[in-house]
DNA sequence: GTGTACATGTAATCCGTTACATGATTCC
DNA sequence: GGAATCATGTAACGGATTACATGTACAC
């Protein structure tokens, strides 16, 4: 029993079993992957099946097979001892967040690029931006008004204006590559903008 | 030779030793660890040197001892070749941000915590927002204007925005979490301000 | 019949951390 | 004299990924 060997990731996947549902290792990374995702990235599927074994071996969650047609899924819930393990975790001092904005480094080492590479990696950012607003906005839809959701709703609403800033700042870094080039902004067509 | 086996903190530290200094492992972690912690996750002491093992055997570094008092200081320094493999590696594809954010993990489960809990945690990160916000301050002050550190400040710059919004989006969480708790905006004296 | 999503796993490997160990230097 | 910082590492471990392997169900 010792100590308390469940990672962040453990933990993370118990939560999403504490809504009461039963789910698969799939349907958890599934639904990691699309709503998790924007504030915790999303374990690879191998990983997910790993951690539920951890899990049920530390007995914090219990699992049965299901007849799914011709095949059996092993479906997953959380035990009473998982809640309260999840809970006292809950309850822990937080970690900062973690990040690592491979972007950025790009831009720090920026010395090392031609400015049009390092302008093109900026714009390929803000496009993945706008890919992740979308989708956060199709779940904030997909969330409704049910009050099961509504912590749901608050992480989804900072995912929304986590990345519309991340935008803000990409555009802001666009135009200051364009005036900081050696020479002023750029000739050769790209600078204007409508 | 095979492949590309540096890992992207590796690239980090080569990064590092791209502005042409010779530095021992020591002030390569103190270096990631105040400035390029805002946005890339500073590795552990230990990985440092094994990162550095791992780009010497590579080619990509070289090093030496020099005599510093009594003892002998290793330092390290940037190759050619290693030159060329951070070029080529910057200009690749970037991969999205990764991020791991323990406290939304806490708001996406606030259904088992107390309200007081979570705006406590809540709370917590605010506080860290700003001594954040106070050190890349710092961190600019120490840039000053030299155009060596061009890059260096639009990432602070970047740092300074992003920290801005995570400050904004967890007051508006711990305004929210004040409306929406069971029963209207809470009692008790902690919902007060000013 | 082909491709995509569903579904579960193993093997190998690596990335990265914590804990431990050691010792010099500098500041109070 | 003692604490903090400088400085370098090793050992053990666990967290996490990629690549591989397998097979079903369903839509086009």
């Amino acid at each position: 029993m010792r100590q308390d060997r469940t990672s962040p990731t453990g933990y993370a996947l118990l939560g999403l079993l504490s809504f009461e549902r039963e789910l698969s290792g799939y349907e958890l990374r599934q639904w990691a992957g699309n709503s998790l995702h924007f504030f915790y990235a999303a374990p690879a599927m191998s990983q997910v099946y790993a951690e539920l074994e951890r899990l049920e071996a530390a007995g914090l969650t219990g699992s049965r097979e299901v007849p799914q047609g011709v095949r059996q899924v092993r479906v997953h819930r959380i035990t009473a001892k998982g809640r309260r393990a999840l809970g006292a975790w809950l309850r822990r001092p937080v970690d900062p967040p973690q990040l690592k904005h491979h972007l950025l480094l790009r831009v720090f080492l920026g010395h090392l690029l031609e400015p049009e590479d390092l302008r093109r990696a900026v714009e390929e950012h803000l496009r993945w931006c706008e890919a992740e607003l979308a989708s956060l906005r199709a779940l904030l839809d997909d969330l409704g008004d049910d009050p099961v959701w509504a912590h749901a709703r608050l992480v989804a609403q900072w995912g929304v204006e986590h990345h519309s800033a991340e935008r803000s700042s990409a555009r802001r870094l666009v135009r200051a590559l364009d005036d900081g080039s050696p020479g002023g902004p750029r000739s050769a067509g790209t600078t204007v903008r409508a």
